[in-house]
DNA sequence: GTATTATCACCTAGGTGCAAACTT
DNA sequence: AAGTTTGCACCTAGGTGATAATAC
């Protein structure tokens, strides 16, 4: 009858811009061609989905209630109107037994180790993920490169990218399942610089949230796609992102209650088209003019301090739209745009209603540049629609080896085969018939697979030279991404598209880790996994479901691990089809998750 | 990793105990007899599962937050801690476009038309749906009735019944699908009684709530159910509750923002069996020992009042389970008992924290007599578990026909058969090709379904005098269940299993409604159509999600209804095969939905 | 030509009752 | 024997990219 808004989102009338690395930072053009791009599958003790987690967190439960209904973040933030619709928090119970949100399918993916970037040549340039510029998409672009040729270059020096992965590889993390930015990731601290100071108070207006730290969890899917340029899919009706972005806080007081909030703001004022016979991005102008900016505040907020130690914080509900007239509280983008993700966490007023105006809150911000993306309707690098398909389990209908073979269908594969193949090859089948198609490889196409990969290598190699967009280098801080490293972030709202862009490249010359300094991120892989962080269990509920918890992860994750070969080792499938309903039993959320 | 619950569940150490109706209010036991059950199938126009609708609560919005945590009812409600899963609020969003919650197939159901109850021979005692007795589940029992047959006679009045019903059919409610409580069941607003003072305080303290009142959205498949004697199964996991307790309010403050909470308590003192042989339940000695009341807060809470006035609350995301050590928050019951769900709407204190005693709180309770059910483990009685069949969308897949013949399968059809023929064989046949196997119904077979209907009236019939629990008695509260109407009832905490149940009674004294007075409840079938109401779209979502809203029906709703020919007419599987994904352009909130 | 949209098959996730197996 | 548990087929609900049609 009345206009309930789905998403918890918040209108921000300010569209402050954000430039990322050195100069376009438009996204890393790989070649389209399908088969080339370089795979790496990881094996390991992989999480297996807590199906039933998901269920039981459909119920509703965690976080306390929050304020609903409008609100206006003055300039920052600008509610949008938000109507309940499932996920509104509904407080009043006590936590007791579930805790960290269930990642069906990405936690799997994580678990197998991290991916290493094809553009291992990486700079680890100390501003890298966020370029110095400061140019509102408003304003006149200084670079005025409208329809210009960037990040064209490719297969370039891939042969030195490949050359330095087999050192870092060395670390046991790519066959331990310690695919998650492990502890080893948040071991150099020293990167953690608040930003210029004009814009350090805005991104954190807080002292206490100073000692806030944020994880992103999907880090190594999220770097997967980043190598290759990510794209998100936007359509009228909405699309949920893939990868989730899937955080975790340090630093929280228990007694203390959270909101937390997403928003995604232009990376520059340009807009792109995709060459496809060259495989690359171009600019193609301006800007397109943007939808007023909405922050979707996480269904579950308020966390109180409690949760957010113990839970992620998922936005796997939040959805991308291209319908400026959009009436479901989704997020608004331009499609052929680049944005950035970010969070922002804000102390909770007991007392007061919603949220209106972020900048009346005491809050913080968190950018993570690999989560950096392009806006599309439909995909235009066929190599990002291979790594979707194979790491989203809802697109495993696509992964049917008819479609294309094992060596086409695995580039990523075959990046880091030299690396996984000893061990791959000698891991064991877990017998998932329905990953079985994936599965063929063996010690016979060793050597096939070989050859691939340093094919793959030498096509997916490109010069970081002129490329404003170097993966490398965001890899180069994501490796350091411990929260004590994350860059926060805030945006003067005042100006819509402003200032902020300023402020994100001098934040990102902080992103080089001194500890992974001149190394190329990506093929630093999965850290060791001192840390084998708990894949979330799978959470198709509305938010913050299910936790890594032992008691939340299925028993079937002591199954033996699926080969690992290199060829097509589900390194993006892991949910393949572990035993759907099979055997329920074993998984232990599936009896309590509901 | 920690144990976050489910389900916003409070613990409530005491156990109220509530009789009903006038003796043990035990469900009445219709013949088990497959296709010996009378049914009726309106047809009217059918709203469409707008199931996108469902996508677009997934992204959670609406509700503002609420506290978590462990809330503590002193003696009445006693929080069981309860962790964030998935429909935490969030508030910080302003409600926009959807309103009311949907309901895929209840709502479809409903807008069919009311149900005749079997036993129209219906008495409309003022008190009829709840008995003046008042026996605590812990005290000794006065009826020692253990193993005492109840409620055992059938078929007995069945033909006065039936002849009353042609008249009630008269109102062209069925056929106008203007099924569910239509405003005439609001027009006698006379009926309010607060109750006995001592436990009128209890039930409200608050001067403000008596304003409120609280309308039970899916009254007349509960009806069908309560006729039956409504079983809800139990598991080790947690079982949704069909049908789902929707409920709306009105006499809301808008500035105001509520909780609302739902609590099964024991009926009475007494554990049930069913007798087979006979198809009728028996007391088969005392209560089990009840495990912790828990009270679950509908995980939208708090709502503000703009959107409880324009929502329907929806509890289709609670559980019932049987094992108490259940830390998913999920309502612990014991099986073959007997229960009546209660709703409590709870003022919010804007700066408290989560609430951890009702009796700290204003807050005022409704009871729905037709909401009383026995926990079972597997269904004993086969017409429940027909009419379950035939109205919870999930268990289409036990529609088929090749289970039972039509004529077995649709028994409540033919209850009203003549009233429905004559004016359902003329409809037009929607196509729905799904259900034709439930429309192979025509004039050829008008005979012999009468002469069906004959047979059903006579086996569904009942003396209603020496049964306790009378239907027909409740349906005459039930056709008068405007909010006004509820009676609301509160329970003294302290005494765990007493008092509540005189009180019970006594609000059962003021059920009558004036209007409807001598008339069996039942046959007065749907009343007109005045108002029309819009069946909630569906909401698999959370919780209060959709609505009635015209742009929240899908425009498939203006196609011809399907045949209600009496024999099978999806009166309880009206979303049989509504085009599954033939025409997701027609339904508007496909689009928005998400 | 490029970009967007609608429809589709195919998947995940999970809610049904059934029926066999199990428990007491 | 009665009641409970478990695996199952079958469904709803909806998230995927592919593809063809459409819009610009």
């Amino acid at each position: 009858m009345s206009p309930p808004l789905p998403q918890p989102l918040i209108d921000s009338s300010s569209h402050a811009k954000l430039i990322a690395d050195h100069t376009h930072y438009p996204p890393r053009p790989p070649r389209p061609r399908p088969g080339t791009a370089p795979s790496c599958s990881a094996a390991g003790p992989r999480p297996r989905p807590v199906s039933l987690s998901v269920g039981t967190s459909c119920t509703g439960h965690v976080l306390t209630g929050v304020g609903s209904g409008d609100c206006d973040f003055p300039v920052f933030v600008m509610l949008l109107g938000a109507m309940p619709e499932e996920s509104a928090a509904a407080g009043l119970l006590a936590p007791t037994a579930k805790t960290r949100a269930t990642d069906f399918s990405i936690a799997a993916i994580m678990a197998r180790g991290a991916v290493a970037p094809p553009d291992a040549d990486a700079r680890e340039l100390p501003g890298d993920g966020a370029a110095s510029r400061s140019s509102s998409p408003d304003m006149e672009d200084p670079l005025e490169d409208d329809d210009i040729e960037v990040d064209v270059e490719e297969c370039s020096d891939s042969e030195s990218a490949r050359a330095s992965k087999p050192k870092l590889r060395q670390s046991p993390a790519i066959s331990d399942c310690g695919s998650e930015p492990a502890d080893l990731d948040r071991e150099s601290p020293d990167i953690i610089q608040e930003k210029p100071i004009s814009k350090a108070k805005i991104s954190c207006n807080c002292d206490e949230l100073l000692n806030v730290e944020c994880h992103l969890e999907t880090k190594d899917l999220w770097d997967k796609f980043h190598d290759l340029g990510t794209e998100m899919i936007i359509t009228k009706t909405g699309r949920r992102m893939f990868p989730t972005l899937r955080v975790s806080f340090t630093g929280i007081r228990p007694d203390q209650r959270y909101a937390v909030l997403l928003d995604i703001v232009p990376v520059d004022n340009k807009r792109y088209r995709y060459a496809y016979h060259r495989s690359s991005w171009l600019v193609a102008g301006k800007a397109d003019p943007p939808a007023p900016c909405r922050i979707y505040a996480h269904p579950d907020s308020p966390f109180s301090g409690e949760q957010l130690r113990k839970q992620v914080v998922s936005f796997e509900k939040v959805k991308l739209t291209n319908n400026e007239m959009d009436k479901n509280g989704q997020i608004v983008l331009n499609s052929m745009h680049r944005y950035q993700p970010r969070i922002h966490i804000v102390k909770w007023r007991e007392h007061s209603g919603p949220i209106t105006d972020l900048e009346q809150e005491q809050y913080r911000t968190f950018i993570f540049p690999e989560s950096v993306f392009t806006a599309v309707t439909a995909y235009q690098n066929q190599l990002i629609t291979k790594l979707k398909i194979d790491s989203n389990p809802f697109a495993k209908g696509f992964r049917d080896s008819s479609r294309l073979t094992d060596f086409d269908r695995e580039p990523m594969d075959s990046l880091f085969m030299d690396q996984h193949f000893l061990r791959s090859s000698l891991r064991l089948y877990s017998g998932d018939s329905l990953d079985a198609e994936n599965n063929n490889a063996g010690s016979l196409f060793s050597a096939a697979m070989m050859e691939k990969a340093r094919a793959h290598i030498q096509m997916w190699g490109r010069a970081s030279g002129g490329a404003p967009y170097n993966p490398s280098e965001l890899h180069a801080f994501l490796l350091n991404s411990s929260p004590s490293q994350q860059i926060y972030l805030g945006q003067r709202p005042s100006v819509p598209l402003g200032l902020t862009s300023q402020l994100w490249s001098q934040g990102g010359s902080s992103w080089q880790s001194p500890i992974h300094g001149g190394l190329p991120p990506g093929l630093l892989g999965p850290p060791p996994p001192h840390r084998p962080q708990m894949t979330p269990p799978p959470s198709s509920t509305p938010s913050s479901s299910g936790s890594p918890s032992p008691t939340s992860v299925s028993t079937s994750d002591l199954r033996l691990p699926k080969a690992v070969f290199p060829s097509s080792m589900h390194r993006f499938s892991p949910y393949a089809s572990p035993l759907p309903r099979q055997a329920p039993s074993l998984s232990p959320t599936s009896r309590s998750g509901h």
